[in-house]
DNA sequence: TTTTTCGTGTTGTATATACATCATAAATTT
DNA sequence: AAATTTATGATGTATATACAACACGAAAAA
């Protein structure tokens, strides 16, 4: 039929070229890839990735986390109550101005020094998966995909 | 402090190689991207993709589905639940080898219709991101990376 | 100065995701 | 043939994500 022609022509646009259809499989893979590499530290490649923004970059409140990497603040408020439960992320009291402090504790200092060497091995891993010069084109491409 | 630079070295590192970090950033911003050109009609770019698949590939089950797509089955038990409950997917019942065959309905393919050219529209933003030929390298790269 | 807007964080609700576990039946091994 | 393994799907639980709506206080506009 003449319609269902032009839906499975449509169909195959999207799964050749939609750009989410291709990142978030990939994020998919390498969610689980990194995950099961840092299990036995109990954290996520998320965790670990946000403890390690707020311990490199010290950011001066939760919304500018989001700003900066691209989480609604409302994910960030959840992630970070998380981290706080366990231990590992200090939250400090509101402000004159709302904003809240945020910082690794000790233990959160521990965690991620303990998860470095597994995050390095499945790293290598997993840029052993490119030819030369390709994950660097990966990233810089990657870097393009911005908020308009 | 001596131990607290090398934390810092490992999280700069982590800043700026980590594969899953790029993508799943990534991967944010083109779901809020994808999501807002979607929303009047009431899918997400995921399950765009999932009933698009369904209508250009019939799979003969939902685990199917699941290894080309990597997704976890029961991610996709759920997902397809919604979808069912909706109107738009037709799950029947387990055979004797226990697999559930999964439709389109006919409300799904005219959904499917109805969210092409949205679709179009936010590809064609997310494409003009790329210099030319950058698209293509980036889907490239991506497809290397699958599970072990 | 009063009103409006804006910025910050939280909570309700919803989808997306996956691991652990279970029930079930087919296929394989012993 | 009996026992084990494998494949399929569902459910319990948990994290990740974001929009809508809210409270609150500061900053800007009227």
């Amino acid at each position: 039929m003449h319609v269902m022609e032009e839906i499975l022509a449509h169909s195959k646009q999207v799964a050749g070229r939609c750009a989410a259809v291709r990142v978030l499989r990939a994020g998919r893979v390498l969610t689980r890839l990194y995950d099961d590499a840092l299990r036995p530290t109990g954290l996520t490649i998320t965790q670990l990735s946000l403890m390690n923004f707020i311990a490199s970059f010290r950011p001066e409140s939760i919304s500018a986390i989001g700003r900066l990497l691209d989480i609604d603040r409302t994910t960030l408020s959840r992630n970070l109550s998380l981290l706080q439960k366990d231990g590992l992320v200090f939250l400090g009291r509101p402000g004159a101005d709302r904003k809240r402090e945020v910082l690794l504790t000790t233990r959160g200092l521990e965690k991620l020094e303990e998860a470095f060497p597994k995050w390095e091995a499945v790293q290598a891993r997993v840029e052993a998966m490119f030819e030369p010069g390709e994950f660097e084109l990966l990233k810089k491409a990657l870097a393009r995909i911005r908020e308009p």
